[in-house]
RNA sequence: GUGGCUAUGGUGUAAUGGCAGCACUGGGGACUGUGGUUCCCUUAGAGCGGGUUCAAAUCCCGUUAGCCACCCCA
């Protein structure tokens, strides 16, 4: 083949089959985010790239090497990496703190990092995602980790792993941090070189690593949440364990599970799948306490969480069944029927019949082949002999049986099936049958 | 970002330096205006750029892309 463009590296297309399974994912993820009282707020793709930075942590892998930016005068935006923190800029520019009422948002969109891409790892990807901006009741984090169980369970995926753990409020975070310097300071040259260079970065960091003899060292210390947990922290995890017990989601204490955005405070979780390999997280949130003040609000408690889209389309077991309108194939023989076969084929359509044609000239026998591709339920054919009696053939593709039908009772004929399902459009064409 | 593996019709694959083959899909036919099964015919291929060789899908270099692990994260 001769030159063609590509789509660049790391985006890729998404076709129809594909895409039809993605909308199902999204709808059933708004239908439910709204049952539990989520409104959609739909934010720009780009935001300024300082609100990024500001949000997400400057010595962080995203904010460092992974933004798409744009440079426009002295002006420089960047394609949103993750969508929080626009966010929660829209809450506060547009006064929603004012009202002093719990915000709930959902968003579904595009957001884009600059990484190797991998399997399930894309450079343009989709979040599907939920906040909840105004309340650090314990019982918000259960409501949202549970969301995210009720979503997943409702798009027919399974074998998920719930993993929670707490980081504390900022002062304990900060305090714990502190203190793991000074205790692991000491040993650092017996970490691998990865920790060496988290350890000034994001020092939590080494308490995940999964080099076995860092693993082993950070296991003798013996690090217990007690040791650096204020009371009140504390406390509120054991709230937030004990909500998820009393309405029955399944999760995992993960005493070592940390975040690689500085906004996350006290709770937070990661979903695992096991069929995803590296990339193995469907899903992850957590409370950002601290964010809101951070961005120049008031100093307001959050929490949220994001689905990775195409990781959730990786998961063979979510290859659900996508509820599809049964098709009427309709057929015309010949030059002559054309005209008026076009004039019945709109007039299914307005009558809200999923009808579809073959435009190109083909036998009989090819076009029923073609229809049985598309899994026609239902064949009308019209050709000269049926012009002459005014009347179509209807055939039925499961039961082969077929009959005749006068042209003027087509359409009543089949609207009354209700496996079609029809439903007649608002605005009525023409001269329709 | 680091290391590694891979790249053959639309798809999945075979051929270890010597005629690019198979299956599926697509098109046509057997079956004149009736689909699914079966059978027959048929279209279509080496990511890109160099090199080695009488000869390269095969060996080498580069490049691009995908994948795997790390890293990071959803």
């Amino acid at each position: 083949m001769s030159f063609v463009f590509r789509a660049v590296r790391g985006t890729k297309d998404i076709l129809p089959d594909e895409a039809e399974y993605l909308r199902h994912i999204e709808v059933k993820a708004r239908e439910i985010s709204s049952l539990y009282g989520y409104r959609e707020v739909i934010t720009p793709v780009i935001e300024n790239r300082d609100l990024f930075v500001r949000s997400l942590g400057k010595d962080t892998e995203v904010i460092g090497k992974q933004m798409f930016i744009i440079e426009r005068g002295d002006d420089i935006i960047a394609l949103r990496p993750e969508a929080t923190a626009g966010v929660i800029r829209a809450y506060l520019e547009n006064n929603l703190n004012s009202r002093n009422l719990l915000a709930k948002f959902y968003y579904f969109g595009p957001m884009f990092r600059a990484e190797r891409p991998q399997k399930g790892r894309l450079r343009q990807f989709h979040h599907l995602g939920v906040e909840a901006v105004g309340s650090s009741s314990p019982l918000l984090d259960v409501e949202i980790i549970s969301l995210a169980e009720v979503i997943l369970k409702n798009i027919g995926i399974s074998g998920f792993k719930i993993k929670i753990n707490t980081l504390g409020c900022v002062e304990d975070k900060k305090a714990f941090a502190e203190k793991l310097r000074v205790i692991l300071g000491g040993k650092i040259s017996d970490f691998c070189q990865d920790c060496r260079e988290r350890f000034d970065r994001n020092v939590f960091r080494l308490l995940d690593c999964k080099n076995s003899s860092c693993k082993n060292i950070i296991l003798g210390l013996n690090i217990k949440r007690t040791d650096y947990l204020c009371g009140e922290c504390l406390e509120h995890f054991d709230t937030v364990l004990a909500g998820l017990k009393n309405i029955g989601v399944n999760y995992e204490e993960s005493a070592h599970l940390v975040r690689g955005l500085d906004y996350y405070t006290r709770t937070v979780f990661e979903i695992t799948h096991s069929e995803l390999g590296a990339q193995d997280a469907v899903g992850a949130g957590g409370r950002y306490d601290n964010l809101v003040e951070e961005l120049g609000g008031e100093p307001t408690a959050a929490i949220g969480f994001a689905f990775g889209v195409e990781r959730l389309l990786l998961v063979s077991s979510a290859k659900c069944q996508v509820p599809s309108k049964d098709l009427v194939f309709l057929i015309a023989l010949g030059k002559g029927a054309e005209a008026a076969s076009v004039k019945l084929l709109y007039s299914l359509r307005q009558n809200g019949i999923k009808a579809d044609t073959l435009y190109e000239e083909k036998s009989l026998k090819g076009a029923m082949r073609r229809a049985n591709d598309l899994g026609a339920k239902y064949v009308l054919i019209l050709g000269e002999n049926e012009l002459k009696k005014n009347v179509v053939v209807f055939k039925d593709m499961a039961s082969g049986e077929q009959r005749e039908i006068k042209t003027e009772e087509v359409i009543a004929e089949l609207m009354a099936l209700a496996i079609l399902k029809a439903k007649p459009l608002p605005y009525r064409l023409k001269g329709q049958i």
